[in-house]
DNA sequence: AGAGTAGCCTGTAAGC
DNA sequence: TGCTTACAGGCTACTC
């Protein structure tokens, strides 16, 4: 599922191959209806063909491509959207829903098999993404930052983690591996950590991100539905994940068995021993299913 | 206002 | 074997 690693590694692909590029031709399937947001797939198409892209940007999950009429054209891959550089002669993909030609004869081509993701062309990319809160990999975020935007917040950690206007880009892979890495439960109350706890869920947050990113990315899931990098070829993250779909493994700290728990309707994986409960949360920790075993599947050799 | 959850979407896999 | 159901989860919209 793309999170900010997955979209930064994107970014940073397309932004070595497409700026300078003139879009050609634009197709985006009548079977997407909902790709398209504020216009029609018609009018986005028609201001998309002619422009030049001069700039590839990024903000939390949103993928923003700075158009030379000063327009932006802002993509969000949600659960299933990949973006493949490929050319015309290359096989065809499966579940392509948009296709955009380029003027060195490469083209672009949306992929999305639950067609949650989402397009925007606007003047100004902010006004899609005004609640974001702040990049945390920027300077800007910090233990105080993340600390005081919790205020008040009684919901879990972890699903104040997943919250975008808290803080941007964090989906639930890299919350469980953020946790994991602070050693702080997923169903601790926000407004109840301490400030310790803040520093090392901050160090967390920006080690798991970091090394995602370093892994161009993390393809869990059963395979084709998976995050694909530009190439189609899957990230390496897997190797690297220490908490996400590892329910019923030994934990890489402390050997115990890692448990998985659900909370605000996600998925969750811990470890009891370096990851303490809440005091009284033993009724909530009922477990519905066993591992699937599939999510953290070893690369093809 | 904050918290909780249904719904969007479809392929996969578990369960009967 | 074949059908049904649960699950994956980012985000919005909705209720309480």
């Amino acid at each position: 599922m793309p999170e900010l690693p997955e979209v930064e590694t994107v970014r940073r692909d397309l932004e070595a191959r497409v700026i300078g590029r003139t879009i050609t031709s634009c197709f985006v399937s009548e079977d997407a209806p909902r790709l398209v947001q504020l216009i029609t797939r018609e009018s986005f198409c028609e201001s998309l063909t002619g422009r030049t892209i001069v700039g590839l940007r990024r903000r939390g999950k949103y993928l923003i491509v700075d158009l030379d009429d000063e327009r932006a054209w802002v993509i969000h891959r949600r659960m299933s959207g990949n973006i493949l550089y490929r050319t015309p002669d290359d096989p065809p993909d499966e579940w392509v829903r948009a296709s955009f030609g380029l003027d060195d004869g490469q083209e672009l081509r949306w992929t999305d098999l639950r067609k949650f993701g989402t397009m925007w062309l606007v003047e100004d990319a902010t006004m899609v993404m005004e609640s974001l809160g702040p990049e945390p990999l920027e300077a800007e975020f910090t233990p105080v930052v993340l600390r005081a935007r919790a205020r008040k917040r009684s919901i879990p950690i972890k699903s104040l983690l997943l919250d975008q206007t808290v803080v941007a880009g964090i989906g639930n892979l890299y919350g469980d591996e953020a946790l994991w890495y602070a050693q702080v439960h997923p169903l601790r109350p926000a407004n109840k950590l301490k400030p310790d706890d803040w520093r090392r869920l901050h160090t967390g947050i920006v080690k798991a991100l970091q090394l995602g990113i370093a892994a161009r990315g993390s393809s869990l899931g059963s395979t084709l539905r998976d995050h694909i990098n530009v190439d189609g070829n899957p990230g390496e993250n897997q190797t690297t994940v220490r908490a996400y779909g590892r329910d019923g493994e030994p934990c890489y700290r402390c050997a115990t068995l890692m448990r998985r728990i659900i909370v605000g309707g996600r998925s969750s994986v811990f470890c009891p021993k370096c990851q303490p409960a809440p005091r009284g949360t033993a009724k909530k920790m009922a477990v519905k299913r066993k591992s699937k075993g599939k999510l953290h599947a070893k690369p093809a050799a």
